[in-house]
DNA sequence: GCTTTAGACGTAT
DNA sequence: ATACGTCTAAAGC
């Protein structure tokens, strides 16, 4: 009995599932039952399929997780997330899901600032916990849109700030301009 | 309130 | 070796 694998690859078929409203399409893929990647929305169908499908060659596109990527548009518009990092691959360096595993710890509706989460990790890394934070594979899921900088401003972010600046103020953070002014730190 | 400047550290190339 | 980040702190205007 003769095994084939490919370049390291599971065998096992990533499914696609979107969700979308009237606005915004919203996508995760899912291997072997965990959640592999999410994205923040797009305009349309195509872009939020390029994105989730961008490193992988192998996908199928399923309704079966149509639930879960509805739940990832829930954190968007401002509900409480129902995501548990068990239900993540976790494929990154040891420093990526350091930084990753203590976002996800920021409650709905707190920030905490880039220098914060770094010294939580007990790391003087502020720059590469923003890189960490860039390469976030599950925007939403893991809340990156929770990590400011320290002057407040909301910082940077893939999809622009104003993106970030909605999904904050879905969640009862008030802004002005790019500044939060309700402070509320995890 | 800007803007610049050097610093810190993980990661990609 | 080099360059860059969803950054920070200090110094100058």
């Amino acid at each position: 009995m003769i095994k084939v694998f490919t370049r390291g690859c599971s065998m096992e078929k990533i499914s696609i599932s979107f969700f979308n409203n009237k606005d915004l399409y919203f996508a995760v893929a899912i291997k072997d039952g965990k959640i592999i990647k999410s994205i923040l929305p797009k305009a349309n169908n195509d872009e939020a399929l390029d994105e989730i499908t961008a490193e992988f060659k192998d996908y199928k596109i399923s309704k079966d997780y149509r639930s879960l990527a509805k739940s990832v548009s829930d954190i968007y518009y401002g509900k409480k997330s129902i995501f548990k990092k068990e239900m993540l691959h976790l494929n990154l360096s040891e420093f990526q899901k350091r930084v990753l595993l203590e976002v996800m710890k920021i409650p709905y509706g707190k920030i905490k600032t880039y220098k914060q989460v770094s010294e939580a990790i007990d790391s003087k890394a502020y720059r590469a916990v923003g890189t960490a934070i860039a390469k976030n594979p599950f925007p939403l899921i893991i809340p990156c849109h929770r990590v400011v900088r320290t002057d407040l401003d909301i910082g940077g972010f893939y999809e622009g700030p104003f993106m970030k600046k909605e999904i904050l103020q879905n969640e009862g953070i008030k802004i002005k301009g790019f500044k939060i002014i309700n402070l509320k730190f995890a």
